[in-house]
DNA sequence: AGCGATGTTGATCACCCGTTCAAACGACGA
DNA sequence: TCGTCGTTTGAACGGGTGATCAACATCGCT
């Protein structure tokens, strides 16, 4: 039996879709190798640079094969996205199961080899909704994770400090990312106090 | 006596420099309506939309006006951060006069008008490297500052707690960025707890 | 009045962009 | 073998971009 060609619904009219264009498959080795030279391009020259000629010439592949397994360049930017957040997922997951979540957390905020793609989307998000929907909706995903871990561990000792886990997640995200970033811009003052200060506050919470 | 013709040095040869092209005086007002309309683009529309046609339609002005008080886009996008630091500046400066300096610094930090910029300004230093330059050393210079106040005003109450005022600095910056740059990301779990946690730390250090 | 510095304008160069399209290629089932 | 589908390719469209230029307008000085 043919199988029905893959094609993409763009609008419908009274119940019919309109078919548009074929679309590559998600488990093309070529599409992850288009994500792959995207998020290089991003990570580089920045989210400005990622344009679908750019994005093929880093993959070494014709313009065109962006286009067709992405038709449009938000497509191209959420992929990107989605796999950058699965894999901070993954990150928290193995962080929050390990034997001292709570530095482990702390030291995943403080890696900077997720930030500066972070902040790079960030940035996107003002002015792409799509990518914007999306970023929120992981943010807040993973806050609640994180807030209800830490509830979990730590909640009487964190009551005692007029704290909330809540809090701690916005605190050691904020401290963390603030770091990677001002590192990148070549900024130091004060980090080494910083750092030593919230892993003494860690201390007492983990006593 | 006549002037002599307002030209910029592009490059020299053998001691002499090379004219290449009249460039507008730093004092007209064409051009401080020019740095306003990038600004506003920047804001609404990201740093990648700064084009000098773009800014040029925003000012209603020909776009060639634009090239002509900035040569190339990097002196547009240095003009448009230098006039902000500026006024960071004085926000600070009378943050720190003020009479309860801490928290008018915290109040500052977590001031939305300017940080959405920054960001942007954040963003394009990763690709710009004469904009890097500029946003590392006034980063620098801004943390110094207020470093040398909250040490003159809280020194030996942080000592006792094990912090420092660079540490504080550090942190009180990066807590008010997250809190403005989630919130423009509609993200505002924990937010609520945070800020109180902060300004709970603060009633402490200003007992 | 004449001249040069300064401000302004519109046209133009070569380039990169997102997107679309028609045509080919390769594999696999009928 | 043929047809079909997923994949790949190269070319094309309309449009935006940074930058440059020659010309025009204005103003102040001599």
């Amino acid at each position: 039996m043919p199988q029905a060609p893959c094609v993409r619904a763009i609008g419908s009219y009274a119940g019919t879709m309109v078919q548009k264009r074929r679309i590559g498959a998600e488990s093309s080795e070529t599409r992850a190798r288009i994500v792959d030279a995207a998020e290089q391009v991003i990570r580089d020259e920045g989210y400005a640079a990622a344009s679908s000629r750019r994005v093929a010439l880093r993959a070494e592949l014709p313009p065109s094969l962006v286009h067709y397994y992405f038709p449009t360049t938000d497509d191209l930017l959420l992929a990107v996205f989605r796999r950058g957040a699965q894999q901070s997922d993954a990150m928290i997951d193995q962080a929050l199961a390990s034997d001292d979540p709570v530095r482990a957390l702390w030291h995943f905020f403080t890696d900077t080899s997720r930030t500066a793609l972070a902040m790079e989307f960030v940035a996107l998000a003002n002015h792409r909704k799509a990518i914007r929907a999306e970023i929120t909706r992981h943010s807040e995903a993973m806050r609640a994770r994180q807030t209800a871990c830490l509830d979990r561990l730590l909640g009487p000792k964190l009551a005692e400090q007029g704290m909330t886990a809540a809090a701690m997640s916005v605190l050691l995200a904020s401290a963390g990312r603030a770091l990677v970033m001002e590192k990148g811009l070549d900024v130091s003052a004060g980090h080494d106090d910083a750092r030593q200060a919230v892993e003494r506050w860690l201390d007492t919470l983990l006593a």
